[in-house]
DNA sequence: TATGAATGAGTATTCATTCAT
DNA sequence: TATGAATGAATACTCATTCAT
């Protein structure tokens, strides 16, 4: 009964991004949630006390590995551009994965008619983002990143073209590859941006790069078990 | 008479933008777009015959001068990155004069439930994305671009950065100068792939290059006079 | 048309209040009202913003003439005790002549749940005592009434019976003509307190005195015709 | 265990009389006395089978003691105008110690969608003043009281100041002494009603009197006592 | 041309009550 | 004995749209 109501919980949220995803934030309707979930209308109340607690725990949801994914990268003594590829290529597996959660990516704007949702989302970009900069911070220091680039900069171009290529990856109806794409850009930027004395443009194959990740035993896998049991 | 039908037209899209950027697709409704515009709900009626069309017109407000832009740099022989540069600035100055029509940029996963506007809004966005991949290819023809990045990931990382960055301005309040920022990664990114044997241009002051632009007779000029004749 | 919408208005109001005397203010739904007037529940918020705003306008009506008793009583030159008469005896007229209206002078402690409704009615219902009281003092000085009673117990006496014995005809389902037991008991009063020197004790009975008031022209006449307009 | 089952039964009617006391007969949900007793809405159904029962209770709750102050009244010999005194300063005195209690006098109106709370209520109120004409009825029989006015009328005088002093004091939030406005009063009433012959006993000062209360035997006590044990 | 009045379907949320555990 | 989960009907209110005037 209690493993009950945790899935029902759960599945409260799941069905939610499969609404965002489907029907964006304006199809979220609590008639549409139980509807999916095959219970009343009110039940919903029993497990959220209004609408707005989905959107958060759904944002919470969606951000979820957030934590885990900068924790490893200092855990694993990762450089920067190993974490920034790390990162970049944690977000594009949980996405391919898992597309429908990669609507919620895009759902800060739909929510300005409910503040607190909205700041809360604003919040996790801007602390990915904020990460990935401090990241670039680091590589330059480290003599890893070129520094005649400012780190907001070359976050900005790491986390949009990551950003924007998932945005044609949903509208293109998940049509191409969305991880191996992602980390060919990021990759090249990477490069583009290493240091002067390095062998420098030279752009490699993204792919090539792949075993600086910690393999098997990264977060992303443990979120893959999560993500299937339900 | 008949000019203030068009005027009231066009001033109900101009409140349907205002209200996109302040409530969100959501918070459009036409209740507030009457209101807002001082007329009776029904009144809305006699200009559009529903919603969508509402939605539709003002989409095709936002995307207005995407053919004059690109008419403009064929016209004005520009260079692939003259162009490139010249579109990227044009869009950002655009949204710097008038911030609200910004907000529409990010409307397309709002509009999930108006599949049409849906379907245009992704067209307009591949278009402006596509048009910068033509510049790309053009330039790698001509030898300024460097040609070890596939034209798709340039066009990603110039239209990702200006869209992403854009997003961040509006989460900040428009906090920073949203050109600036814009044209100085931009700049930079056309700097970091010019081809090796040519790569000494230093554009790090992304301002110094403005005089490629085709002062007085770019769109903004033009947009602005249509701006103010509400 | 314009005529037409204050009817619907005015439609609204008086079927609140047949609601609210059958069923009591926790029967008062829009739904209800809707129903009872024959048109939409979506159509009753384009006369009235919100429930709140019905419930106001339905004190509004309830207390309608007392500002106009109390300007009668004052430019009729009529002494404290004819006022009090006049007064006591338009209140339970008005409730004889429209019993349901009667049941809006008990739904004070209804309104706990409609703060501002709740302040409102607690406010109509002072008022009236206030000026029961003002005309009590004013009969003490002018030694109409005596003074070994306090002017405050004395209107609680006027008042509190008035109000019982309205509240115990409604109990009875109107069983019992109120005007003249009101009248009755309140005259009784008045004579109880009347000073010793003019002959006092002597307990008139109640309608023997109807002629001080002013007849035809009374404000209660004036509300009738409004009352059956509808 | 049966004596926690008991109180928790008790429990739920004060708890009932105290909402109705704070948020009117509207906010007396299940829901709200489940969240006061700390236990969940299905428990309040060990207890009691309904709502509607819960609402007799309550109302069986406020009038316990009218059968033990008639019987008190009777036992103890007492005069008419005693009797009536003693009655009167018991309720002012139950509703000044309690003063949530006082809430359920007014409730009768609001019990209209529930005929046989609101039967209930109109019975109780109606018994007691029954029992007040009674005593008047005795009171003038045996030359205690004059015989000029109807004893239905003195009973709504009586009855009615007590009944809307107690509403002023509630909606004055308990802001002066109850039982001492109430009793000058009543007091002053039934000396104005005095027979002329015997009329000198003057009982402006309300307090002055309490002596012909049965002191520590009187029903207040016992409830008191009864209050306590929650 | 513009609007007041209307509506049916839908919005989030609350209600008293039931029932398996 | 007590509760978590559920529900159907109701709550106030909003939506885009229609239509007679």
């Amino acid at each position: 009964m209690h493993n009950n109501f945790l899935k029902r919980k759960d599945g409260i949220i799941l069905t939610s991004i499969e609404i965002i995803d489907q029907l964006g934030v304006q199809g979220l309707t609590i008639r549409e949630i139980a509807s999916r979930q095959g219970i009343s209308e009110a039940a919903i109340y029993r497990h959220f006390s209004n609408k707005t607690e989905i959107l958060l725990a759904t944002i919470d949801f969606f951000s979820f590995y957030d934590t885990l994914l900068s924790r490893t990268i200092k855990s694993q003594n990762m450089t920067a551009r190993e974490g920034i590829r790390f990162l970049i290529q944690s977000y594009s597996q949980y996405y391919e994965n898992y597309p429908a959660i990669s609507a919620v990516a895009f759902a800060q704007e739909a929510f300005l008619l409910e503040p607190e949702a909205r700041q809360k989302m604003v919040a996790v970009v801007d602390n990915r983002f904020q990460f990935i900069k401090k990241l670039v911070i680091e590589g330059q220091n480290a003599g890893e990143i070129n520094t005649n680039i400012s780190s907001e900069s070359l976050a900005d171009m790491i986390f949009g073209s990551m950003h924007f290529i998932t945005l044609r990856w949903r509208a293109h109806n998940y049509g191409f590859p969305l991880t191996e794409h992602v980390l060919a850009t990021v990759s090249s930027l990477l490069e583009a941006y290493s240091p002067p004395q390095k062998g420098n443009r030279v752009v490699s194959t993204a792919q090539g790069n792949d075993d600086c990740l910690p393999a098997k035993t990264g977060p992303f896998f443990e979120k893959e078990e999560i993500l299937h049991t339900r």
